[in-house]
DNA sequence: ACATTTGTATTAACTCAATAATACAACTGG
DNA sequence: CCAGTTGTATTATTGAGTTAATACAAATGT
């Protein structure tokens, strides 16, 4: 499995073990039902300790992406669950309680927010080059 | 000026100070022109250090909240300035690209994050409790 | 003029989240 | 059955960010 981290980019190595899963498995590259690496496998691989891959698959069970099978490996788990999704759509709905919090201090108005967001939208669209 | 601090809140006081005067001035209660009260002053209002009331002052600076006049005060600046304002979308687009890619990463639809936005929006009227 | 008030700068202490070191517990599967 | 592999738990270390202590610089305004 492609993993790749940069160990002093800021944001912390479990986080971003956690978004590449979620975007491999998000993009179909890991199947639903697929083992995962073992913690110690992936931690040797990028050099990193064993808690910290632990921490990162903790995080991907209580999202909903993979299950752990205690002694028999870890797995990504069947994405179109209810569950899943509850659990994805509640992040979501966090990050976007802060931003209308934030847009309110900015007296920036809801339809102004709405304009912005379908303006980016098309605009990633567009350029399909960064992440 | 009415500022309160929780000084173990997890937010860090300084920001608790920025979050207080971006709303009172988004609100109106602090009118553009109007002076800020000293450095010195609010700190011991607030019983903490006079770096950590600075520290506030300049972050409200860089984001065009405020002008300082070196020995004569700090000042509200006027919001309706285009630039003031080019500003501030610019923050709140930065927060909606990244909300956007975690979607995408999520596979939530665009469709999906506009309705939670208004529903939000829609919610957050109502109780109008919380900040 | 110059005492006072303004914001600024530097350094140190503290706090907390992230990571590592190490040892543990439990199931698999030959 | 038991050696090997899985995830787990506990504690220590580190490092970045926050706050404080203290001293500085500059302009006001009477």
């Amino acid at each position: 499995m492609q993993i790749h981290i940069s160990p002093h980019d800021g944001v912390p190595i479990y986080q971003q073990v956690v978004n590449q899963i979620k975007y491999l498995v998000a993009s179909g590259r890991l199947a639903a039902g697929e083992e995962l690496p073992a913690i110690r496998v992936l931690a040797e691989q990028l050099l990193v300790n064993p808690n910290t891959v632990a921490r990162a698959y903790r995080e991907l069970e209580t999202a909903g992406i993979v299950e752990k099978r205690r002694t028999a490996g870890t797995y990504v788990s069947d994405q179109g669950s209810p569950l899943a999704r509850r659990e994805r759509v509640k992040i979501l709905t966090g990050r976007i309680d802060a931003l209308l919090a934030e847009a309110r201090h900015m007296d920036v108005a809801l339809e102004e927010i709405v304009k912005l967001v379908q303006q980016r939208h098309a605009a990633m669209q567009s350029t399909r080059n960064e992440e």
